[in-house]
DNA sequence: AAACAGCGTTACAATCAGCGAAACAGCCCG
DNA sequence: CGGGCTGTTTCGCTGATTGTAACGCTGTTT
């Protein structure tokens, strides 16, 4: 069953995720990606050369080619044992490589550091990407029961309270396109009904900032608010986060703390208050 | 001059940097990957089409299919203002995914917090990639002049305290494999004499930990320590570093608190003390 | 032990996808 | 306006990439 009906090499560009990225590419780079980027979407450590073929829908010749192609540029490791690989530290190297040139993460840092000091929770910074968000850095207090995310990896905008402050600053043609997708409830407290998800846009634009309470993680809950680079548009989040128990009462004095932090890095990137409607 | 000689696709396999994973791969998917990890190490944050092609000899026209290629999975943007390419978001997801699988990394988290703590200086956490070391992690204390490193650059395994602690115990064939590269000198300071470094690595091995005064970084110093893993191999390297002035009190005491460090993860790491010689 | 079932890896020849050269299309500067 | 840059596209040629199928190998099952 390893190698059943695959379809022809030709109908390629059907899935087309997002960024159709002008017809003229290459196919093989793609599927290299595919796999190369499988290894942090499927949340295993290791893979084998199958597993990857199955998943993925390729041959085993063709992942096992283009894994030899990713190890010799160390993207990608083998585990010499059990032959099953793994990623390579030049994928590190391409990260943080990223990381370092998102100025708003730099600038971000030490803000982080003082409102998780003050407000004795986790401070996170995310970014956006199209239709999804990513946690890019955390700072987590000093005491004993913390929350900690997941650096990297990616959550729908509708999902949680930084990604909600993300949706409700977009130009509402965005938001629109948005809400026509279909909306996955990550736990049962995520909201996936579009006028109530549209009257919590109104609330957030109101107060400056949005709130969840385990709307992406059960337990837990935060307070999001966003970072405007100089055109108004919302560069990134910063969200303060703890356990669901504490933010009944912490919420609102988190909240206040966090507007003075993304106030203060707005204007670092060049936002004009006046400009806001 | 943009689309001079170049030599005929064949010659593919000429450079082979290092691993030659079995002569089974994809030339347009190594290429691919030289294109990406370009970005990485070029050192530059924006790259044209043709600033590419002259670096790396390859031709406009393929560079620009990988581009759209790589762009279609994210791991590259484009502005579209200025036509140049960036790294995209999937590649920080890359990375950071590789690093959440590094066990040792979460192991060491708390133990660089401490180290930080009770030394007031920066501590460091870097792993080997073949014949180069790279910064994983730090940990910078609370203080106005500090020393920061720059997470996923690769250092030569000679020059400064964290290379050295690799080194020095490193298999000895490892060693002299090592030595006989060329030896650059990053500062005026690195120690690039070949018998010179072996006595160092004798002193290294004696004492448990190396110590550097400006041989990565002018104006810099450190102390630095393995951690093994359960075959005694040397699985990473942690590091106290700060101000050249301030290590000529501080180094003995830093490096006491080092090994205690290091000592401690390097059992959690399932390492017998006995078994070193 | 022997057969099996799974893995990763390699060989092979057909073919189609990727290739480079060159033309094209913007942009900026003099 | 024209030259010199960009990035992008076109277009046939061709050989690199492809999937199938066979190969070892390891571990488990019978």
């Amino acid at each position: 069953m390893a190698s059943g009906v695959r379809a022809p090499r030709a109908a390629a560009t059907a899935a087309d995720g997002g960024t159709r990225a002008s017809a003229q590419s290459v196919a093989t780079v793609e599927r290299a990606a595919d796999v190369l980027l499988h290894f942090a979407a499927s949340g295993r450590r290791t893979l084998g050369v199958t597993e990857i073929a199955d998943d993925l829908d390729l041959s085993k010749a063709a992942v096992h080619r283009i894994l030899a192609a990713l190890r010799s540029r160390g993207l990608i490791e083998i585990d010499e044992q059990t032959r099953r690989y793994s990623l390579g530290p030049m994928s590190a190297r391409l990260g943080l490589a990223y990381l370092d040139q998102l100025d708003v993460r730099r600038l971000a840092r030490p803000e982080l550091v003082a409102l998780s000091r003050d407000t004795y929770e986790t401070a996170t910074l995310s970014v956006r990407t199209r239709d999804a968000r990513m946690y890019v850095d955390q700072v987590t207090p000093d005491r004993e029961v913390i929350m900690s995310v997941s650096l990297g990896a990616s959550y729908p905008l509708h999902a949680g309270g930084s990604s909600k402050a993300f949706l409700a600053f977009l130009p509402d043609e965005e938001i629109d396109a948005y809400l026509a997708r279909d909306l996955e409830a990550l736990t049962g407290a995520t909201v996936v009904d579009r006028a109530a998800l549209r009257r919590e846009i109104d609330e957030i634009r109101a107060h400056g900032y949005a709130q969840s309470f385990g709307e992406r993680q059960v337990g837990a809950a935060s307070v999001a608010a966003p970072v405007f680079d100089h055109r108004g548009a919302p560069a990134a989040v910063i969200s303060v986060c703890g356990l669901s128990e504490r933010f009944a009462v912490e919420s609102e004095s988190c909240a206040r703390r966090l507007l003075e932090t993304t106030g203060k890095l707005s204007r670092l990137l060049g936002y004009q208050e006046s400009k806001g409607e």
